[in-house]
Parts: structure tokens; C-alpha cells; sequence
DNA sequence: TTGGTCTCCTTACACTGTACAGTACAGCGT
DNA sequence: ACGCTGTACTGTACAGTGTAAGGAGACCAA
């Protein structure tokens, strides 16, 4: 007991950003408890005094970095506000990479969460759409660009990592071209359309573009 | 070493079925090479006779579930058949909900994965789209498909669960009105579009509408 | 009979989240 | 100034995890 860290020198804020960091850094996967408690100078138990679990803690970094997102931009036709702000998501996810990860395995809650919600809701109701089918749009464009860049982040990373792009390769070289002639023909194509801002908005303004068409 | 397990017990086929049961059991995060050893009547290391690693196994059953997928019927339109692949799709992984996470958390491979792929492609390639846009398509498709429902049994399982609902609720009841007043008036709606044939088939008319205007 | 290969076992290591109990300090009412 | 209580953090321990390393028995070819 000769240096004991002093009282108070942890706080919610701190715990998140510095988890923030740590995830960032070396991945979600490897992130754990006593890593973070490292990295702060104090035991794996001290984050128990301020998060319930580690999942508390995860729903406490989802919200932080939720909180990151920009407002919606006001003074546009709803069509731009409403890829403005599917766009910040996508953006953030990709600046985050954790964040897809975050918002996967958890169901949603917190406070930024809800202003972001609150957010593109509001655009669709000022759109003129009703209740039901602000609420079914929000949801549709909310897992779209879930799936989408989770999809997009994690191609990214299979084709940094060495070990992923030869299996990818492999993959590839080992279908039949005679059973699969339509993956093989299209298998450029295909590469090129695993993630990117262009394919993004190719299936956002699929989206929009059957909004406008419904109503 | 009174009792030895004869050989060859084990073989890959009976090796996948059997984790896929205990996946669908007990649930993905609880599935364990241990709890498959025991399950087999085995160590878990011999595990590794026959995958590399967890991960390789957790390819395999994923090829092995997307095996389960009908393939395109044929002699309907195009929107029919698009219609008809990304609702199997959905189907599959509500039945099988560790689908939903397998297919999340790794790029794809296999046999049985790339035999849907031809189905779709095919599909979109026989209606006329150019290579490019058959493939941004597909892509688009897939990952709609993987976010809405992965969305979709996120919250159900949150809504069987007492705990959960009861965080539901309170997460609620914790926004003000003045704050977020389109997210508080829209709950109801919300609530109820979290999930459902009805709300899948909403996104996935939007982006079939998109792409009738846009061809 | 010998040698090699295949299949499964045992042991061990370095981790994980977290339950539980203990300890030092701050601020309080008396 | 005293003792009490609550807070903040520590230490230890437990039940798990994936998997690396090496060993042992069974089969088969020579």
C-alpha cells in the first residue's frame, strides 16, 4: 500500500473517452476491462463504481459517439436532409469503426441516440409523411445504412488485413466458372462495389427514389 | 484411459450440424469448442482436426445454413423474383438467428454462399441491368436484407426479454416531450415498426420502386 | 514386425468478465 | 475531537474462454 492512487481521479466521462481511445486504437475485439483499467492507472474493478457491466459501458460509448453527429442541416428540400443525415451516420461509422459493432449487438437507448431520431423523424413528419410511415421510413433508412456500412467497414478491413485478401483471392479463384458464371463474370464488378461512397448513395436514392415515387 | 472414443467419430458434416444445434439452443455467445466437445462425446481440441480455428467452423456452419435456401423461382418478373430471394433470406435468418450474427462478422465465403449469389445476379443480370448496376444492386439488396433483419431480431429478443423490456420502457419514459416531441408522439408507431413482414417489405418495395423509375 | 500417419487426448497458458470482501479516505452530526 | 457512514478503489478468486504443444493409441503399407 505505499502509492495508492488518489480519490476521485475517475469519472463517467473520463471512463468513456479513454474506452473511447482504447477501441479506436486496438479494436473492440481486443478491448477489455483491465486494459481500460490500465490505462486509467487503476484495478478492472474501479469501472464497476460508475457502469453496472461492460455492456452499460458499451451503451455508454454508442451514446458518446452518437452525440458526434451533426444536426440536421435546415433550409433544404427533405430529400437532402434526409441523405445529409444518413450520410453523417455512414460517416461516423467509418471515423468510429466501432460504432457499427456498437450498434449491432445492442438494442438503441440513450440520450444522443434519441436526438438523432428525433432528428430525422422530424424531417419526415415536416415532409408531410404520416405517423406510420415516418416511423416505417425511419426505420428502413436507419437499418440501410446499418447494414450498408457494417458491410462496407468490415470488406475494408478483410482487404487491409494480408490473410483476407488471400481469401478473398482463393475464394474467388475456386468457384467453377461453368456453376457460378454470373459471380465469375461479375466478380470485378463485384469488388468494386463492396463499399464507397458511390455505392452507398446508389442504394439511398433507391430508397428515396421510391419515396417520392409512393407518395 | 479405461473408455477411449472409437475413431472416427467425428467427420465435418456432423461436426457443423452439431454446433448449429447447440448454436440454436443455447445461443451464439454461449456456443463454446468445449460445450461441442461435450456435446460430441469429445475433447475440444479434436475440434481441430477438422478446422482451423473457431472461426473457420463458424464459416462452415454459415455455408452450411445458407445451403438451406431455396433457390429462384423461376417464370415470374423480376420484381417477384427479387421479392422472392430477399424474403428467404429474411426468413433464414429468423429461423436460424445466429444466422443474422455469422453473417455480420465475417466476409462471406463457401460453396452454398456464392450459389445464392449466382441466383440473385442472375435475376438481375435476365432483366437487362448492365454489369455494374447488377452488381451495386445486389449489394444493396444483401446488406438491406442483413441490416433490417438483424434489427428486427435484435428487438425481438430484447422484447422477449423481461429485463430488456423493461429498459425499453424506462428509455422511454426518460425522454422529455419539449425535448424530443416527434420521437415521444411517434413511440406507439415506432414500437410497432421494429420488426415484421410488413415493415421488411416496406424498405424492400422502396428499393424495388427505386429501381423500376430508375431503369 | 516395423514405421508412418491419422485421430483424439492431456496438459497448460494467457486471457476474459465479474462476484465478493476488504481498506482507506471524505464529510457528516454530535 | 470523536465516531459513524458512504464512497472509491484494491486484491483475490472463480469459472470460463480459445488454442499451442506434445503424447498415445489405432490403423495401414511395406
Amino acid at each position: 500500500m505505499a502509492t495508492r492512487t488518489p480519490r476521485n481521479t475517475l469519472n463517467p466521462e473520463l471512463i468513456v473517452t479513454t474506452a473511447l481511445e482504447l477501441m479506436e486504437g486496438r479494436g473492440l475485439d481486443s478491448f477489455s476491462l483491465r486494459a481500460l483499467g490500465g490505462e486509467l492507472g487503476v484495478g478492472p474493478m474501479a469501472i464497476y463504481t460508475y457502469f453496472r457491466n461492460k455492456d452499460d459501458l458499451y451503451d455508454a460509448v454508442r451514446d458518446h459517439l452518437m452525440g458526434l453527429l451533426p444536426p440536421v442541416p435546415p433550409g433544404e428540400d427533405w430529400p437532402d436532409q434526409v441523405r445529409a443525415v444518413c450520410r453523417g451516420l455512414r460517416r461516423l461509422m467509418l471515423q468510429h469503426p466501432c460504432l457499427a459493432q456498437l450498434l449491432a449487438g445492442r438494442p438503441l437507448s440513450g440520450h444522443e441516440t434519441a436526438r438523432v431520431a428525433e432528428g430525422l423523424l422530424g424531417v419526415l413528419r415536416s415532409a408531410g409523411f404520416d405517423k406510420e410511415t415516418a416511423a416505417r421510413t425511419h426505420t428502413t433508412l436507419f437499418t440501410y445504412v446499418l447494414g450498408a456500412t457494417s458491410w462496407e467497414i468490415q470488406m475494408a478491413s478483410e482487404q487491409r488485413d494480408p490473410e483476407g485478401l488471400r481469401r478473398l483471392r482463393t475464394t474467388m479463384e475456386s468457384l467453377s466458372a461453368t456453376e457460378f458464371p454470373t459471380v465469375v463474370e461479375l466478380a470485378p464488378e463485384l469488388a468494386r462495389t463492396t463499399g464507397g461512397e458511390e455505392q452507398f448513395d446508389y442504394g439511398l436514392d433507391l430508397l428515396i427514389g421510391g419515396l417520392r415515387t409512393a407518395s
